[in-house]
This record gives structure tokens, sequence and C-alpha cells, in this order.
DNA sequence: CCTACTGTTAACTAGTAGCGAACACTTTGC
DNA sequence: GCAAAGTGTTCGCTACTAGTTAACAGTAGG
């Protein structure tokens, strides 16, 4: 049985932090004291549910996106909304992701240039300028995929931003597991371990910047 | 204040009545005693956030269905969300415009710094991170708006890309016109001089990043 | 009558929600 | 330099409550 308790303090830690509270502040805000805020961040004690909605109230999120992601299949309350965009037929793979001597480049969804992985994970090139340390593009989880096949972490120079579109994935930065969905916007330092997994039960779909990244040297 | 915690055993309870399960049977599922199960929908007793988590699973509601404050049976599994869960009301208009420390920042919809200009242009901005030059947000044209009032070009450091979410967008970028319309995707030098302007019926809606520019110096 | 189900209440306890105080560490300012 | 005020964390404690078992009342069928 998976134990939805284990990432809930980790995550309101991360959430605090995104939205750049202190602990104090947020703890005066809730009427519970510092020390406890703290603890129930680390995972050392557990709030009470009404603590728990206050605390989500305030931080402005559902309750819901407190508990780990995992799809559980005991419950299939989650609707389904598919509206699959496939473009997963692309001829004409326009070379937006060789070349890099343009200085403006304007490119239509089926002439992307497109790199698949064996991971169910697909990247669609959105931009194709001469700065070599920038990659903006689509990038396209299916349900189950994940960012490294033994989920492990990766880290690198430079920092990344990303913007969902359409559904939900997970996002592992340090010991911070979050949930990126619909509409929300994410930016954070590349040099941080990290991961992502389509952990729903829906294609997700978002836009990617990624600066400063080295990955062919 | 509304108080949550009144409702959630009435509430519960009328959950489990709609999906004609007894008492019993929801309690030995979770693995409760049912006479605690009586007393949490009878508002005697409240569960811990984990026994809160698995009943709602059990019933198959989203947690946060459990608190809104109106509430429907029949629509049960579609979560409501009303103007009266105002989250604006709980204040935290995320400073992200100003603030630059985080090293990751997840940001909801509803909680964007945003910055109007009086030409129908808006920007909504989608991290903070403590990159100074880059801006990672969405942008909003109202029929008819552009980039600069009097219709004159632009130009800085640096290189800019684009998505369009929704709605159409004129793009000059030296002697080019070129339309971006909705997927569409661009990328290009700043330093060529450019202007934006919406010459359509619809608002357009995109994302941008601008990466290199120091419009405060 | 008996058995098997429904939900409810009383009395109890083991565990923990939550507190205050002290901790170590940075940042600000005089 | 040192003090003041900020950050988050740990320890030890207590009042309370989450969750228990047991007995309760009612209903339907055989």
């Amino acid at each position: 049985m998976f134990d939805p308790m284990v990432n809930l303090g980790p995550r309101l830690k991360t959430i605090r932090l995104a939205s750049e509270k202190s602990l104090r502040e947020v703890a005066r805000r809730l009427d519970v004291s510092p020390s406890f805020l703290s603890q129930i961040e680390n995972g050392k004690s557990q709030p009470s549910v009404a603590t728990l909605y206050a605390l989500a109230r305030l931080l402005g999120v559902p309750v819901d996106t407190l508990f780990a992601p995992t799809f559980d299949a005991t419950t299939a309350t989650t609707p389904v909304d598919d509206e699959i965009v496939n473009r997963s037929l692309i001829e004409n793979p326009t070379d937006a992701w060789d070349d890099a001597g343009a200085r403006i480049s304007l490119i239509n969804p089926q002439n992307r240039s497109v790199l698949t992985m064996d991971t169910g994970v697909r990247w669609e090139r959105l931009a194709a300028t001469h700065e070599s340390d920038i990659n903006f593009m689509e990038i396209i989880y299916e349900p189950g995929a994940g960012s490294n096949a033994n989920g492990e972490l990766i880290q690198h120079d430079g920092y990344e931003y990303g913007y969902a579109l359409d559904g939900e994935i997970e996002v592992t930065i340090g010991d911070s597991v979050l949930n990126l969905s619909k509409n929300q916007s994410i930016g954070f330092d590349s040099s941080i371990p990290h991961r992502f997994r389509n952990t729903g039960a829906v294609t997700f779909r978002g836009l990617w910047f990624v600066h400063g990244c080295h990955p062919a040297e």
C-alpha cells in the first residue's frame, strides 16, 4: 500500500518556499507554533485535518496536490480528459534541430524536429537559433514515462523553466516532490538533482526551456 | 470564517450512502473500526489526515470535495470550484516579480505577478529565480494592442523565444512581417528591431521567454 | 425464537498534535 | 567588533484525541 504521508511534509515545504514565505510567518498565520510547522515539513509530525486544510488554503493549493501523485488503481475517479492532439506522424523533419545559423526561426507544429526516446518521452524543438546553450521545446511524456528509465536523478549547469500545457507531471527536485499541472509554471536551478515522471493516466505536454545545459559535451 | 470541519462528517456520510456501501464494509476496507467511522460521520470525532485521505480514495472523491462550501452529492466526483473558494482572499499575491532568491519556484496561475500596460498588454510572470537576465512569462495582447503605442520598433541584447497559446499576433522583425498563430513557435535575436501587434479580433495569449534583456538598466 | 445485518454510544487508552524553550546559523546595522 | 533580529531545527513535555472494544437498539428473514 502506498503511503501518501511520506511526501506530504517535503511537498508543503517546497510550496512554501516557492511562495517565498518564511516558516515563522506561515506558522503565525496558521496559528501554530513554528516548531510544529517545522516538524510537519520534515515529516516528524502529522498535522490534523483542520491544520492541513488551513495550510493548503494559506499556500493557495488544493489539498489533493499535497498527496503523492502516484496513480492508484483502487480509485478510477480521475476524469480522463483526452483531446489527444496526435502530431506523431510528422513527415518533413525540418532541420530545426540541426541548424543553428538562423537569426529568426518560425516553426509550424507539423514541421518541428522531433527526438523520441525509448522511455515514452518526446522532445519537439520549438526554435532554432544559434544560441548553443539554449533549448526551447515542447516535451511530451506518455503515462508512465520518466525522464530516466531507472529513476535516478540528473543534474547539470544552468536553469530550466517549464509550463504545463496539458496533463500533470511529477517533478522531483532535490528532496522535494511536487506536481506540475495544467497552467502551472516552474523554474529551477538545474544543478539541483531532478527528475520528471508522468504518474498520471493522461499524456503530459509542456513547454520547456533549458538554459545553460551542455549535454553533448 | 467558514469552518470546513463541521460539514465533513455529514458529507462523508452522504457520499457513502450515495455509493450504497454499508458503514461496516467501508470501515473494514479502511481498516478502521465501524464505531469510529460512525463517530467521524456524526462529527463526534475527527479522522487523521491519513485516514481522511484513504476514505476519500475509497469513496472515489477528491479530498477537496469534502471541504467545498457548496456541495451537491450528485456531482460528488466533479470538484466544484466556486467563487466562494476564493483563494485570493487568503492573500498571497506571491511576489514573483520582485524577489529572485529562490532556487525553485512553482507558481499557480492565480498567484502570478502581473504587470499591466496601458496599451492593452499584460505580462504574467511564470517563474521567479535569481537569474536576473531571464524573464519567463505569459503575455496577453488584447485585440488592437501593440508592444509599442506609437508603433516603433524596439531592440535590445539577447534572444527571445515565444509560443502561441491562443489567438494570433503579427510579429515584425527587421523587415520581415510574420504571423504567429496558435501552436506556432518563434525564436529570434532581439538585437534585430522588432514589434508585436494583435491585428486580429481575439485576444492573443502566448508564452514568452526573454533572455539577456536588461530593461531596467 | 434465532441469526445476521444495519448504525450508534459509552468507557477506556495509547499515541500524538502541538507547545515552549533553547539551539545553531545568517544577515543586518550600529 | 558585537548585538539584534531574522532563518529553521531539536528536545522534552502535556493535554487531548484518534481509534479501540464492548454493549447497545433496531430490522428483515427464516
